[in-house]
DNA sequence: TTAAATAATAGTAATCATTACTATTATTAA
DNA sequence: TTAATAATAGTAATGATTACTATTATTTAA
């Protein structure tokens, strides 16, 4: 087996596993309680070189900062107003619908789509239950 | 007629009617043809009081500069990777497509989707033309 | 094995978009 | 016409992220 360069970078990879849908900021905090001396600027090296060979998912949100995902399968996000946790889709919503709605966009603006960022946002089913509608 | 308060606000608005899906900075940049004593801070609250109130929509993207269109009326956007021009949608997309989406995510996730955000990214009918598919 | 070459690090400075602050000026109302 | 209010220009501050730099760790090859 061959020798691993960094041990940060598996570190940054264990703790990433372990947060869910963490910012840069999140897995500066879990990693120091292994790793006190690493830097900010290491973690964002390593997720963004992580992001870049495919091994994590870079997510964006409006507003906010970056947030990573080592989900690399295709599938989509949805955050809840109240609670601000953030859910993966599965593989239903990208099979065939996706493919539709690019279809009818490049039908009305000539583009032809090759990638698209959907952020879906509302109250999850924890938040509706807690909050319930007749109050 | 009431008097209007600020005409920097109203430069603001035709400045925007003028340019495509400006970012903050080219609004600036057109304003100050006009009111070359304009400062940036100006512009950034009076773009930000106008989308509170509904006149305009503030669009996020990715890695970006948030960009102000005054189409109001509920659509998406599709930027192309090679001229970077962005194209608006026209009601098809939102029509059926969008509701039959946001259920599949519901159905997923759980969340009671309420609003979503949705951009698309490829290659323009210009652009296509330019770059011929057999080169 | 060890010395040169290479890669990764910690720490800090810089950047960029955006918001906050402040003293001043314009507008409205009494 | 003056006091109260709103908006401005200009500047400072903020927050996320990247860039830089000197140092340390790893690898390579003699």
């Amino acid at each position: 087996m061959a020798r691993r360069y960094s041990a940060q970078k598996e570190i940054i990879g264990e703790a990433l596993a372990r947060l869910d849908h963490p910012t840069a900021a999140e897995v500066y905090e879990e990693v120091r309680r292994n790793l006190p001396q690493i830097s900010l600027g290491t973690v964002y090296r390593n997720l963004s070189l992580m992001a870049e060979e495919g091994e994590l998912l870079r997510l964006s949100f409006p507003e906010a900062p970056d947030r990573f995902d080592p989900n690399v399968y295709e599938h989509y996000h949805a955050s809840c107003v109240c609670c601000g946790r953030i859910f993966d889709t599965d593989g239903t919503v990208g099979s065939g619908l996706v493919g539709e709605i690019d279809r009818a966009v490049e039908a009305c603006t000539g583009v032809r789509v090759e990638s698209r960022v959907m952020i879906f946002s509302g109250v999850c089913a924890a938040c509706q239950s807690a909050t319930p509608p007749g109050k």
